[in-house]
Parts: C-alpha cells; structure tokens; sequence
DNA sequence: CTGATGACGAGCG
DNA sequence: CCGCTCGCCATCA
C-alpha cells in the first residue's frame, strides 16, 4: 500500500453523495498517468471509500457480473440516472470538485471532467462549467 | 526472475 | 459508434 492509494481513497471520500467522477479524473489530480492504478486502488479499497461513485470515462460502469450491478444499484440509491445505454449524465451528477479544496490538500486541478465522449461530440453532457 | 493481467484512457482508423 | 494499440506499473502465477 503506498501513498497513492491513500490520496485517491481521500479524493474518493470526497465525492458527494449522489455525484460520480471518472479513473481518470482521479488519476490526474495524483499525478497519476496509467490509470489503471486508480482501478487497482478501488479494487483493494477499505469500506469507507465510497467506490461506487468512480465510473469511467465513458460514463459508464466497467464491471460486470455481481459487483457491476452492485455499483449500479447503489448510484441509483443515490439518485444517479442510467440511460438505455448505461451511462450517466455527467452534466447532472458529474463532480465538480472544488480548487480551493484540491489546493489545500495538494491535488493537481483536473482537466474538465466530460471531455468528448466518443461519438458524442459537446453536446449534452459536455456543458459542465467549473463553476 | 519472467510474463500475463487489469475497476483505464487517449489516439487512430 | 466499434475495435485495436500503447502507455505504464502493481500484483499474481
């Protein structure tokens, strides 16, 4: 276990309920360039960490079988909507997490969390502002 | 020690 | 929208 970890478990603690963010947002205010790090550090997650809320970048669960519908049931607890095609409205529940927190805690900014979803070039989800 | 694997993402066709 | 490659590294067989 290294430091790493414990930064994105702290981020993930973070994350308001009823909001998701991506593996990728994570990995970039660690400083992190393989992402598959942050999955790696979700899969050995204490249970404080509240997983369920960090989706990829698609906006979509990535894991099947028991664990994925899980995740799935619990954003719903919360309130997060899927569409027909799995994924969530980032411009509704994407999080948004604030600079003045990142700073004092020593996280990077992130880029803009909807970027251009494949095929799905700026439209709806893309009106996230950063503020 | 070596090699395969993976809760991922960007880029390209 | 789909599919493939590569990056980059902890973990496991």
């Amino acid at each position: 276990m290294n430091d790493l970890f414990e930064k994105i478990y702290a981020l993930a603690r973070a994350i308001p309920f009823g909001k998701v963010t991506t593996y990728g947002q994570l990995g970039a205010m660690v400083g992190l360039s393989d992402m598959r790090h942050v999955g790696d550090a979700m899969n050995a997650c204490p249970d404080d960490v509240p997983w369920q809320r960090v989706i990829n970048a698609r906006g979509a669960i990535s894991l099947g079988g028991a664990t994925g519908s899980k995740q799935r049931a619990r954003l719903e607890e919360e309130g997060v909507v899927f569409d027909e095609n799995g994924r969530v409205d980032f411009a509704e529940v994407g999080w948004i997490p604030n600079g003045e927190w990142l700073e004092a805690n020593g996280y990077k900014q992130p880029p803009p969390l909807v970027k251009e979803i494949r095929g799905n070039k700026g439209n709806d989800a893309a009106q996230l502002s950063l503020f």
